[in-house]
DNA sequence: ATATAAAGTTAGACGAGACTAACAAAATTA
DNA sequence: TAATTTTGTTAGTCTCGTCTAACTTTATAT
């Protein structure tokens, strides 16, 4: 059985690998707030038990246990997060931080009961996607808003970033999963977008909004 | 902040200490599994934060304060409970274990947001008082049924035990929370109980069963 | 190619929370 | 009262997860 410990260094593996499958030691230590040493150590423990590949001087890979055992972690996390907007009236911004801490709660039994009377969700209150009970999910790769040209029309996918002020900011829009937005300027100089969308017809967003919010061309 | 270890001796001394107020440390060294010399070295860390009166060889008292954060882990850990079997369709048998994790969830609002969908209970499923917000509660003196004479007419208000296993005996035997029980006899060589009740006329309960059972005059 | 900077490791320490072995105090029994 | 048992404490050790200081390896810049 990991350690609660444990078990957040795992999901931080897979969120910082998801692209090439590689995670720097000081990447983690960053994202973790964790000093580089102790990474280290951790790092070598992790090997012991078979959850990453694990060389001096070279990144740090999870292994395929590794993987299943961090997605079944997220899985938690997720399903706990819908349930908390779904089933009792949260915010979407509000559900990261209690998700964190349930996520480490040992009864199976209590997450599928979640699962079920949600209706076997696919995705999260954020978009992402909830792994199944044995780790599986399909991550469907949408495009950051940064990434559409002028005159597209697209819907919010997903958000990549879950903190409560940028979902605050996000509410203060009116912006939701599934807003249907019209890219009407992009500008060259820094990024920044002119978008329409229900009631606003000319709201701005800067280059670091578009990258966290993940769409799809309609 | 208390540490999930804290709190967990909290809510033993809470327990152990409900008649006399007071604790002894062997007492709590059983209840908690934990060895009799940890326990010493915990009673004088809590002593530090005033969570307890502590003097060496004499048993251990709880502050008014220590009290205070004892209730509030139970109102955590009772509204869990409650929130487990009420919209989450668990059995009373199956919510102790999850609540005992569940408990140390640092989220007023969470907690707040289960007692508002609850309707504000004032008892848990296994019929324990659950404290307020700054952690009161009214603890009702139901008396064992092993108490009762023979010949009355009492109905089950609470259970001083919540283990899956006392539990799912309860539920083979039909018994619930309200259930209304007649003593037929009582045996007096070893207190087991003759007892009828909705269709089951005739149902022999243990001493160590009737102890366990709170009930109330009707 | 060399110097510098960044990333990573080693060594040693610490607090929390557990343990065992040995001893001391208090309670019980004879 | 004296012997014995039970309860409680002291002292020392261990693992987990963290830290800082010092050092080494790898990457980057001159
Ligand atoms: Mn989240
Ligand atoms: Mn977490
Ligand atoms: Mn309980
Ligand atoms: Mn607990």
């Amino acid at each position: 059985m990991n350690s609660l410990t444990v078990e957040n260094y795992l999901k931080a593996l897979l969120h910082l690998g998801h692209e090439s499958g590689e995670v720097n030691v000081n990447d983690l230590s960053k994202h973790l707030d964790i000093k580089m040493p102790t990474v280290t150590s951790m790092m070598k423990k992790l090997a012991e038990k078979d959850l990453v590949h694990y060389e001096s001087y070279k990144p740090v890979r999870l292994t395929d246990y590794g993987k299943k055992e961090a997605a079944l972690i997220i899985r938690k996390h997720r399903l706990t997060e819908m349930f908390l907007v779904e089933k009792m009236d949260f915010g979407w911004e509000e559900v990261h931080d209690i998700a964190e801490q349930i996520e480490h709660v040992k009864s199976p039994l209590f997450f599928n009961k979640m699962e079920e009377l949600l209706g076997h969700p696919k995705l999260d209150p954020h978009g992402s996607p909830i792994p199944d009970r044995d780790g599986n999910f399909s991550l469907k790769s949408y495009n950051p808003l940064s990434t559409i040209a002028k005159g597209m029309i697209v819907h919010l996918a997903a958000v990549t970033n879950s903190s409560q002020e940028f979902l605050k900011f996000l509410n203060s829009r009116d912006l939701a999963l599934g807003t249907l937005l019209k890219i009407e300027n992009i500008e060259e100089f820094d990024g920044t977008m002119l978008v329409s969308y229900e009631n606003h017809p000319n709201e701005t967003f800067s280059k670091l909004v578009c990258d966290r919010l993940l769409v799809e061309v309609v």
